[in-house]
DNA sequence: TTCATATTTCCATTATTCCAGAATTATAAA
DNA sequence: TTTATAATTCTGGAATAATGGAAATATGAA
């Protein structure tokens, strides 16, 4: 990942609405949710939240795919790996400072 | 983590000469660098790198010392392990969804 | 067609952040 | 003391981001 993919990751979660977004679709799962439903949950304005998915979209942290009038927004989570990954070589790679990262400790995880 | 330590850790890093001073910190290790030293190589004005120290220093990303004049500022390596592990959870946790991440692949690392 | 719904874009307003010069504080050396 | 250096705070203007109402677009249903 480049520093300027990085940078706007981080720049889209670093906003509340947009955190919560993205938190609420990792955990609605790969089947993602409606627009409308995530309207409904984050209690925001349609516009507000259309501004704030734009932001996550061109983060590439969210991808959508429209199914008759609805949107469904799915969270990316590869992006999120490679993002994870980039910050993980800032602590570890250069410095050979490596406090231990508790990635996928819990167990019965699938993919971990 | 909380939520808001996530987001102000990720505020701080989502602007690029605060992203380049934080690898900078962490590429100089536990003995950190002085704010000058810094400021010679992002070349930024004093005013300018202050401040965007003070939003590291506020999400607690970074910790200073002073020694006389100088100030000695140091990444805050467990700060940024706790960041990726708040990360991770978003990724993995709630979905069960998990995308294999690479922490630490590197062999021979300190750590790791 | 016409109507209804989902979502977006447009736009103006407000709020926030960024920037960097000037003044200030802190410390050390002469 | 006085002087010099390191870094900060103060400040105000410029740039950017956030917000949300209203209008527009896209699609499906009647």
């Amino acid at each position: 990942m480049k520093v300027g993919n990085a940078l706007a990751a981080l720049n889209a979660l670093s906003h509340e609405t947009r955190l919560s977004a993205y938190r609420r679709l990792v955990k609605a799962g790969p089947d993602g949710m409606s627009v409308g439903e995530l309207r409904d949950e984050l209690e925001v304005p349609p516009a507000t939240l259309t501004a704030h998915l734009n932001v996550l979209r061109a983060a590439d942290l969210v991808q959508d795919q429209r199914e008759g009038r609805v949107i469904r927004v799915t969270a990316n989570f590869d992006r999120m790996t490679s993002l994870i990954a980039y910050l993980t070589e800032n602590c570890c790679a250069d410095a050979g400072q490596c406090a231990p990262v508790p990635v996928c400790a819990q167990p019965a995880r699938r993919g971990c």
